[in-house]
DNA sequence: CTTGACCCTATAGCTGGCTTCAGGGTTTAT
DNA sequence: ATAAACCCTGAAGCCAGCTATAGGGTCAAG
């Protein structure tokens, strides 16, 4: 079975133009070209974007998934560990992201917590002073 | 007092091209010139920038903040559900990336335990295998 | 009197991951 | 025959929030 570019874009959920950008990111190249120049991809391709897709929706960038590309046609050429690492490195960082979200989800909860939400004017309002202060100032 | 704009920087933390960039952006003006064209700033200024600066650190954007300075200028043309309002949707939005965050590291997490690590060659790396096939295949 | 630290402007570049545009060829259906 | 729907290329644009570059003026110290 061959796809051309729009039906397997559409299978998977993404736009031609992703495929084509991925194409000159070197994270999929086309299984062929017709003789009217029109790109065809084969079950493997399809496979393949399947990959890039499940590996860039659990976070990993496309740089990160040319190099599990690599390790995927020559998976002798590294080990378990070298792909863990590479799993264990990223789980880090999606980590320290969440901490980040999290400090900013509480400064912001307390600072909204404070505010009375009334209709009256904004003139003393908890956030803005909690902005205008710092949040330790009275 | 009256500080320059390399002062007022370092004194708040951040970097002379980050003033005149938020003085294009409409955050934050120079009080004014002194004769040789240098900008200066004074008290008010300087709050005016570590307002900016702390709306910044609790995830506003500086759209955002632009809504939140207009409001601190004249209070009482909003009333404090109007800033309420403004801190719970980003609040909203902060939950939402988080839970995606999450969502990711489950993932990332499963994958990452599957996984033996050991430093055989990755022909049978769960990891990659879950990629391949998506999680659900066996 | 020159060196070095500071300041100015305008414009371009960076990040990542696309998306859009301009301009054109191909295929399919009516 | 013609219109809609698809495909191609190369280059530019988008998002936010800066950061860097080029080219120049200002000012204090040695």
């Amino acid at each position: 079975m061959q796809y051309r570019i729009g039906q397997l874009a559409q299978d998977l959920g993404c736009s031609p133009e992703t495929l084509r950008y991925y194409e000159r990111e070197g994270l999929l190249n086309a299984t062929g070209r017709s003789a009217n120049g029109y790109r065809f991809y084969n079950e493997a391709s399809r496979r393949q974007l399947g990959f890039v897709l499940r590996a860039k929706a659990i976070g990993f960038s496309l740089d990160e998934i040319r190099e599990l590309l690599a390790i995927r046609v020559e998976p002798e050429s590294a080990s378990c560990g070298d792909v863990k690492l590479i799993a264990e490195h990223k789980l880090a960082v999606v980590d320290e992201k969440i901490a980040e979200l999290q400090a900013i989800r509480r400064a912001l909860g307390r600072v909204s917590d404070a505010c009375c939400g009334g209709s009256a004017g904004a003139d003393h309002c908890t956030i803005l002073k909690a902005l205008e202060w710092g949040e330790n100032h009275d």
